[in-house]
DNA sequence: TTGAAAGCGCTACCAT
DNA sequence: ATGGTAGCGCTTTCAA
């Protein structure tokens, strides 16, 4: 393979047009497919030159000459949360079936970062920008404003213009809590929600109180904390909950997958057994939870199908709805909260 | 916020040279603090015209001028696998300190999608590629005829041509099942390791063996299971190791944290206990490692200096060693292996 | 069917 | 200190 070099040291289209004996625009012809045709012949001439001298095109330049990058930007919290991962995993399956390149920027859970981010991936002409929420509510105005479609994953933005994809996360607080009462009779009930900056935070804690008050019962202050979603924070809400020998809760929600991680970790070490002496429940689990011991009862939400009405949006703009699609959760009972043994 | 538009609808760096009075080449110079110096009072007047017509600069546009992206592209085999996800954050926050953006390609285990995905990173003009290997020889030639540089991440590339960062895997899994030997006196051992036709499987596996056999012991046969690095391959190899009702080890080593949760997690609903019945211990563990119900045993990376290895090395790749570089692990036992109760 | 040439938006050299 | 301008590599229109 000959390595012909132009002033940067790279195979350039000059060199293979050089190399086929055609011109330049004939070589784009051929690498991609149009948007005229070009002779057979011709053609096999400059696929030999280019195998003989090993050309690739250069995605920047066509980006820049073409105007699109085919390249789309996801912002993330932290990828290391599962949750978070198995949508990135996802979502990336389907960028990648539109023959395009995930950007991932994850920002650390720091707001600062996040808005860096945004601002760096929107300046590299990412054709579209997913979001998924550090903040409550986010600076998109400069993608709006940019043009660069926008949608919002897991979470809704107040603003009422940006696309989004989500489930009813305070219709899922209260079908986990429900079930907690309805199914296993549960009277004692605490609930970790997200920290009080988070919007989902109130909303998950409403619906839990919605179930609970349907069924005349309250979740008392002192068994509300409000805690990072993290297993750490779990942990430390197994303290505040736990703490004194005194009278404790026998069923815990958390608002995610991470919190109960951390809280059943911690009443193993108090000694307390999960689901016989408390039950738990979790919303947004992974496929993780199926394999926690003991096996964590979850909300899940249809990732993939939410992954892909989010490209399905920044491929067709025009179709934005502003009004947050909306999407079925899955009520997942296992094993924490005293369903089925060793199913 | 005047927006000013040119044919393709975008502020452009001659809307701004127009909005200020100067030329675009002082535009530039404000934008870039360089390479030329600016009088305070134009680069006033061009910062005032950039915040009055929204202007941001193309990324795509300056990338090609300059010849460079500021962008690493790495290629990782499943983001949701909790290690590989791990490092992808640690990966991103080099990144990010260094002012530049991680382009993430997810190949789900997929080795045709990770050459095309490496193809597809490479046309992208990325300054560096990361690389996490699916297979157990890339096809990594591409990469380095195009002159990026590469760094494969906690795999050796058998080429010696690629730089890479790693721990010693075999000495990690002799220290595993030494730990299990000599602390705990284990004599009945078993292995899970990877696929046949993982590099990794083999070296892990020899590991094991070299500390059974320094202690007159053997793993037998029936005992060694080659599985995928995967929870359900874990709870499949509790069915070979732990099926019929007969003899079954007392100590189990796992390829990773997956297969040990899975393990684990089967080992639950058989009744048996960890690590009464069985003592479990893995390698590459994560974060999640310490708040499993055991806590899990572990051998873990230094990934975060790993990942600020690999990024000096891909910025500087005149550095380049094909020799890999070996980071010490760190054996970490907790509950799964016997040590300390509720620590 | 093929080729010439005008951009895409920005950088940086060379003048002034 | 500032401005003109020649590229960066590719796409695509228009003419041949």
């Amino acid at each position: 393979m000959t390595q012909q070099t132009n002033r940067r040291g790279k195979v350039t289209r000059q060199d293979v047009a050089r190399e086929a004996g055609t011109s330049v625009a004939v070589v784009s012809y051929v690498v991609n497919d149009g948007p005229r045709p070009v002779a057979p012949a011709t053609k096999q001439r400059v696929l030999d030159a280019i195998e003989r001298i090993g050309y690739r095109p250069n995605g920047i330049a066509s980006a820049l000459a073409r105007g699109t990058t085919r390249t789309f930007g996801f912002v993330v919290p932290n990828i290391s949360n599962p949750f978070v991962a198995s949508i990135a995993h996802q979502v990336e399956r389907e960028v990648f079936d539109q023959d395009c390149v995930l950007l991932l920027g994850d920002s650390a859970d720091d707001a600062a970062r996040e808005a860096a981010l945004v601002r760096n991936l929107l300046d590299r002409q990412v054709d579209g920008l997913l979001y998924m929420a550090v903040t409550q509510d986010v600076q998109l105005d400069r993608a709006t404003a940019s043009g660069t479609p926008v949608v919002v994953v897991t979470h809704a933005n107040s603003d009422g213009l940006t696309a989004s994809v989500r489930i009813d996360e305070r219709a899922a607080a209260d079908a986990a809590m429900t079930h907690l009462i309805d199914v296993h009779g549960q009277r004692e009930l605490a609930m970790v929600t997200g920290p009080e900056s988070m919007m989902n935070s109130a909303l998950r804690l409403g619906g839990a109180r919605d179930a609970a008050t349907r069924a005349g019962l309250t979740i008392p202050d002192e068994w509300t904390v409000h805690a990072p979603y993290t297993r750490e924070a779990g942990s430390a809400a197994a303290a505040v909950l736990f703490g004194d020998g005194g009278a404790h809760p026998t069923a815990v929600l958390t608002g995610n997958q991470e919190q109960a991680i951390g809280l059943v970790s911690a009443l193993h070490r108090r000694g307390l057994s999960v689901p016989e002496d408390v039950a738990v429940f979790c919303l947004n689990g992974t496929d993780d939870s199926e394999f926690l011991v003991p096996a964590l009862s979850t909300v899940t939400q249809p990732i993939a199908e939410m992954a892909r009405e989010a490209l399905r949006i920044l491929s067709r703009p025009d179709h934005y709805a502003a009004e947050p699609i909306v999407f079925d959760f899955e009520l997942v009972p296992r094993e924490s909260c005293g369903c089925g043994g060793s199913a």
